[in-house]
DNA sequence: TTAATAAACTAACAAATGTTAGTTTGTGAT
DNA sequence: ATCACAAACTAACATTTGTTAGTTTATTAA
């Protein structure tokens, strides 16, 4: 395995701080002293306070959008798909739990790449939303509002990082089944 | 009704601020702004920045804790008492949309406060999970792990204030409903 | 040994931040 | 007309913030 850069190590800091404080309220002295150097020391490795945000969530949304093409293109049925899709989710929060947490809480804050940003999530919601009612149509799921639906695991998937800081047992496995029982056994026909 | 007060009015703004930004990123000259006044005219009203994050979240987290308790109270079996708990958060998401964002983005800033918000949110949860359980020992609910379920039902039912902002369909009852099928009937045996 | 490079340092900057002090202005009741 | 009061103002403050410039130190390759 390679190992980590200086400047990697310093963006994996970083996310753990925005976690338990927001992009915001995490100054780069606080950034420079978790690291146990000056602030002024941290400008050898990176540009500025904002490119490590993007750093973060950039890669990030981007693992998102590559995970979902490939489930687009597997050949499974709909309920198949909605089970990779926790799958994704479950993968990414438990690699990158601190990232996650940057994503979900500091998106609004990447200036340059907002709009990018908004992009990739639009178009990731656009395909689950397709998943959800080709489901509906095809009879494979029960006929509930897909938005709705949508929203409702959406938000406990994108909620993952939270659980994944309590929970001592991180089994993947264990818990993408679990998420599956309840998330869609009561949607399932 | 009783007329708003200027505080009140200032409240309410900080909190439309804070859902979009986050407290840290919002400056006492942003809220001035907004109010379409100087920065130092709003301490004829508030004492400081971190008292009206106070007066935003301890609010709504004791507007939660009444409701819990008078669900607990109530002569409801657990699915009933699960589909009040939908219909309270519901109805203080419709009601309070941006000082819930607030809450759930920001209640880590309180400081003085932060102790007694977390004792407000476990004494919530601990109730929540005696609900569930209670639930799966009278065989009315799936036998599902409980900290899971909770889990996802927290996460959606927490994320409600993002979902009111896109909607303009805001019937509660409506959107109660469809929660409860989606969230409930999958675990109803 | 020398040269190159990575990575730290000190010092300083301009701008932004929360807040205080003291003052002025408008409105409604006496 | 006067008084009281709510609510705005100007001016200033001490800190904190992100960042730059220039320098030193340690490690590695030639």
């Amino acid at each position: 395995m390679p190992k980590e850069t200086r400047k990697q190590e310093i963006i994996r800091v970083a996310a753990k701080l925005f976690k338990s404080k927001g992009y915001s309220a995490v100054t780069m002295r606080d950034l420079a002293k978790a690291m146990d150097i000056k602030a002024a020391s941290l400008y050898n490795h990176i540009s500025s306070k904002q490119a490590i945000l993007q750093d973060i969530i950039i890669a990030i949304a981007e693992d998102f959008t590559t995970g979902m093409q490939n489930i687009m293109n597997s050949d499974t049925n709909s309920i198949g798909k909605l089970e990779q899709i926790i799958s994704l989710h479950v993968k990414i929060a438990t690699e990158n739990t601190d990232g996650l947490a940057a994503l979900n809480l500091d998106w609004m804050h990447l200036e340059n790449k907002l709009d990018y940003y908004l992009k990739l999530r639009n178009d990731y919601e656009a395909n689950y939303l397709k998943i959800i009612k080709d489901g509906i149509a095809n009879n494979e799921l029960k006929s509930v509002k897909p938005d709705v639906l949508m929203f409702s695991m959406l938000s406990t998937l994108r909620s993952l990082y939270l659980w994944l800081q309590k929970k001592e047992i991180v089994n993947q496995q264990v818990l993408t089944e679990s998420l599956s029982q309840i998330l869609i056994k009561g949607i399932n026909k």
